[in-house]
RNA sequence: CGCGGGAUGGAGCAGUUCGGUAGCUCGUCGGGCUCAUAACCCGAAGGUCGUAGGUUCAAAUCCUGCUCCCGCAACCA
């Protein structure tokens, strides 16, 4: 019975290329809660985190510090796993990319597939810029199509690489995601299959030459492992999977859950299934995908200066306040929006109005009335049954709720008992009782009801508020021996005669408006220094000759005709006078800019730049635009007088 | 017509599968209480359930058109 009673869950391994911030909170904190929750229930769980450290990101990082990569990673590293100290994360297992077994057993994997034939050597074609001996996707590239690294031009080049097959996959990944209840939100699998699937799945290239930070390909030492295989293969490198450093993967894999935000859900709804299937090996039970915290609206960005730093936020409110805030906000699927004052009104109306204040009075009256211990006698009354009905049937709705990783309905769950169990001391009135000497033994009953009641609901808490949670018990006269999954289920668990402890107070009610100021201060000292009004000028490209830039030929023009490009959200197609017959320009400013905004302006083009289809639309040249501090685009436009095709030098 | 999700009192959400009194949290207002962290309890106001039609005795819920938002993809010369 107990060789059942096993539960992995798993966050992604997080990429250390900057500091962790509280995105990586937001999905480690969800599993440690699940973890927890899952020991507490007599699971033996095996909760996993960790870094994926190699890559040309990293490389280029340490490059630019002047440290090998390992340093840097090492360094980053150390960030993460203080800050997983402080929120009190109970991880069991921490693996790092960089660990020699992982880098063996991947190799293995690697070598592996290609041996059942599922990794082949083919060719990758991208945009190669020679003299940093380097390859770019399309979308790396700056915004005049050049090197993002030197900003000279890249030309179309090859490189052999190794390619991962996908296809043979294909219909068994749709009935996964279609058919099972894998994926969690389950609205988003039809979008995944329209989008990957039914197009074809495309053959995934899993190797690099480009760079050399990562773990060699060990029959062909030119190249490294690419991300994929590296880095998602440590969901069982990490048991032991081809690796003697561990031994639990027969123990616990498959996986219960792998926790992800929606950003890397498609690799692990497509890729990762893919490779197991491959490898033929059993899938995951459930990929649980969330949205992002986005800040007063916006998604975290450095360059926003919204970074929320988890240590300021807890140095100021508890690790567990923040803690409770991020499940609490969390629905599956979509993003929360974190802000100081959602916070703060969250922590003082749920822990501090609630909670905290439901330790407090009912500890308070044991005081008052009993002096700190209860007497044995008991009378029931008529408010007795109902408060007892709802605590005892708590554990089984969190139960379903942890499951189902619906941490947000766990605590809606359990704090619709907190409630409960303050209106519980309106209805009984325990001041009324305490001023009558018969009543003494109904007044016993309703406190010790009370703390039975706040026994089970911070028990069932305690896996989302590790450290503040035996602060309750002990103010309730709880021995930790009490504090049990079985017991609460039950009521009546705390000895008749319990003494209480009257302590500091749990949850401290909050100053909205003082605290909002401070912080704003606190993230405004953060952000980046800022001058021209918020907007930070871009790097110089590096020096040209007048040659060079006579190589680039400007001119004025007038709109004629404009239109949004259907199937397009950013794209304006523009009909132009050039003074050379007319021409059709399509440029990415539809999100500012108007059609009809437009129409009779005079503009600058770049007229001899090499046509190109933009989502099906032919454009010959491009309207000059400058970056406005908004993050948007500003047409430049010349004086009107000017006549069409009139040089610009 | 690329794919998918959504629009419900001031804010954030549930309810839509299997039509039948529109519910929760926060906020606002009024009342109560005093054990407690100016906390707690009760009550009230506030919604044409995006819009236009259709089916029905009855539609937030089913069907059709439209508008707007979001995500994915594409693309952003």
């Amino acid at each position: 019975m107990m060789d059942n009673k096993r539960y992995y869950i798993t966050t992604p391994i997080y990429y250390p290329s900057g500091d962790p911030h509280i995105g990586h909170c937001y999905t480690t904190v969800a599993c440690d809660s699940i973890a927890r929750y899952k020991r507490m229930q007599g699971y033996d769980v095996m909760f996993l985190t960790g870094t994926d450290e190699h890559g040309q990101k990293i490389e280029e990082k340490a490059k630019a510090q002047g440290i090998t990569p390992k340093a840097y990673v090492d360094e980053k590293v150390a960030v993460f796993k203080k800050l997983w100290e402080y929120m009190n994360i109970s991880y069991d297992r921490y693996i790092r990319t960089t660990d020699d077994y992982h880098v063996s057993a991947v190799q293995n994997i690697f070598k592996r597939l290609y041996d059942k034939g599922y990794i082949y050597k083919g060719e990758y074609t991208g945009k190669y810029c020679t003299p940093c001996e380097s390859f770019w996707t399309e979308s790396q590239l700056d915004e005049n199509g050049c090197c993002p690294e030197c900003h000279r031009e890249v030309k179309e080049a090859k490189e052999e690489a190794y390619f991962f097959k996908m296809s043979p996959f294909a219909e068994r990944i749709e009935k996964l995601l279609l058919d099972t209840d894998y994926l969690r939100p389950k609205y988003r699998a039809q979008e995944l299959v329209n989008n990957f699937i039914k197009p074809g799945l495309e053959d995934l290239c899993v190797s690099r030459t480009s760079f050399t930070w990562g773990i060699p390909v060990t029959f062909d030492e030119k190249h490294v492992v690419y991300v994929w295989i590296d880095a998602l293969s440590n969901y069982i490198t990490a048991l032991g999977y081809e690796n003697s450093e561990y031994n639990d993967y027969s123990k616990f894999w498959p996986a219960d859950v792998h926790m992800v935000a929606k950003d890397i859900m498609r690799f692990h709804a497509i890729i990762w299934p893919a490779m197991l299937m491959a490898l033929e090996e059993p899938l995951p039970k459930h990929l649980a995908v969330h949205g992002w915290i986005t800040f007063n609206g916006q998604k975290m960005s450095k360059s926003l200066g919204n970074v929320v730093d988890p240590f300021i936020l807890g140095e100021r409110y508890s690790p567990d306040a923040i803690r409770y805030h991020i499940m609490r906000e969390m629905a599956l699927g979509a993003d929360s929006s974190f802000s100081n004052e959602i916070m703060i009104n969250r922590i003082n109306s749920d822990l501090a109005n609630g909670l905290g204040n439901l330790v407090s009075r009912t500890v308070a009256m044991v005081d008052k009335y009993f002096g700190g211990t209860l007497p044995t006698e008991r009378e029931a009354g008529e408010f007795d049954d109902d408060l007892i009905a709802t605590v005892t049937a708590l554990r089984e709705k969190t139960d379903l709720c942890v499951d189902e990783t619906r941490l947000k309905n766990a605590l809606e769950e359990i704090f619709t008992v907190v409630d409960r169990a303050n209106k519980y001391i309106d209805e009984t009135a325990p001041w009324i009782l305490g001023k009558d000497e018969s009543k003494k033994a109904r007044l016993a009953s309703v406190l010790y009801n009370l703390l039975e009641s706040i026994r089970v609901i911070s028990t069932l808490l305690s896996p989302f508020m590790p450290t503040t949670m035996p602060k309750i018990w002990a103010q309730i006269g709880a021995d930790e021996s009490l504090i049990t999954y079985e017991n609460a289920g039950k009521f009546g668990v705390l000895p008749e005669n319990v003494t209480v402890h009257r302590g500091e107070i749990i949850f401290p009610r909050i100053d909205v408006d003082k605290e909002i100021d401070e912080l704003n201060k606190i993230i405004g000292d953060n952000a980046p220094a800022e001058d021209n009004d918020g907007f930070t000028p871009p790097e110089l490209a590096s020096e040209i000759t007048i040659d060079d830039f006579a190589k680039i030929d400007l001119r004025v023009a007038q709109v004629k005709e404009c239109e949004k490009v259907k199937k397009s959200k950013k794209l304006l197609c523009l009909q132009l006078d050039d003074g050379f017959g007319g021409r059709q320009v399509v440029s990415g400013i539809a999100e500012w800019y108007k059609p009809e905004d437009l129409i009779g302006k005079k503009v600058i083009i770049v007229a001899n730049l090499k046509p190109v289809k933009l989502c099906g639309v032919e454009s010959n040249g491009m309207i000059c635009a400058a970056d406005n501090k908004d993050g948007g685009a500003t047409v430049i436009f010349p004086d009107q007088s000017l006549p069409n095709g009139a040089k610009v030098r």
